[in-house]
DNA sequence: GTAGCTGCAAACTCTTTGCAACTCT
DNA sequence: AGAGTTGCAAAGAGTTTGCAGCTAC
């Protein structure tokens, strides 16, 4: 049993043959796929698996914290499993997405709402650039 | 002619009776209303805005960088006419908008993007969180 | 006069949901 | 056995668009 199945077991979900796959598409997964790319991943495993399924799979996993829903102004989601807390930079000539950590901005976030008079529940941070390299100006 | 009329004319847009009610509308925002909110408030000053108008308008105005459109994670979208450059707390308990600026901010961004090997095109960064002295624990 | 703008309604995209059949435990 | 899960199709929410008529310039 996967280390994504066993979390789902112990938060009381049935082990269904979709959910199995849909959980080893994402644990496969390397990038931040979209429910449109979790749900043709899955069915080159099993032709079965219907996006409802994929919608209703994804949305319980973000509410136990498995994975996590961005939305980065593409008009619809993608999907990530949680793992080191972490931020992103979107390519905007390729769409890729780097990923990177920075203490220093973890501490002047919890800093900035602490001087605001609230306590950080969550946040949201994405950078937009392209390429030093493939600058053209 | 208000200023955000003459903009507007400067780009060369016709200037209709509804955009003159919606950008009056914009102009009196003091919050970040949505597309339905702009369309109520239009409303009530020419009843005959329809919301096809007030979507296409927005849009226009986003491209021509006189208003942002965000989306915090509500479903929908939310605009703002652009003025200085600062960030946005959003209270999870009441959805109010707190809104705050932070060099060090701005700088670690940079800072980054560049340690990345990007240029820092655009950003987004919301935080999330709830009035310290209505913390419950 | 005419290019651009508008309201209306239909269409679109992404997501959610009711329901009857099915399946883990 | 029975509660939870599924596929399907229909419904929802937010947004976009084709079109015929209208309007600022």
């Amino acid at each position: 049993m996967s280390d994504l199945e066993q979390r789902c077991a112990e938060a009381g979900l049935k082990m269904t043959g979709q959910r199995k796959t849909i959980l080893k598409v994402l644990g496969d997964a390397t990038d931040h796929p979209s429910v449109e790319d979790v749900y043709e991943r899955a069915k080159e495993i099993d032709k079965s698996v219907s996006i409802a399924t994929v919608y209703r799979t994804l949305s319980m996993l973000d509410e136990l914290d498995i994975v996590t829903r961005h939305e980065f102004q593409e008009g619809y989601s993608r999907y990530e499993v949680n793992d080191d807390h972490h931020h992103h930079l979107v390519d905007l000539e390729t769409g890729a997405v780097v990923e990177f950590q920075n203490e220093e901005l973890e501490l002047l976030k919890e800093k900035i709402a602490r001087d605001l008079g609230y306590e950080l529940v969550d946040h949201r941070l994405e950078l937009y650039g392209k390429k030093l390299s493939s600058k053209k100006k």
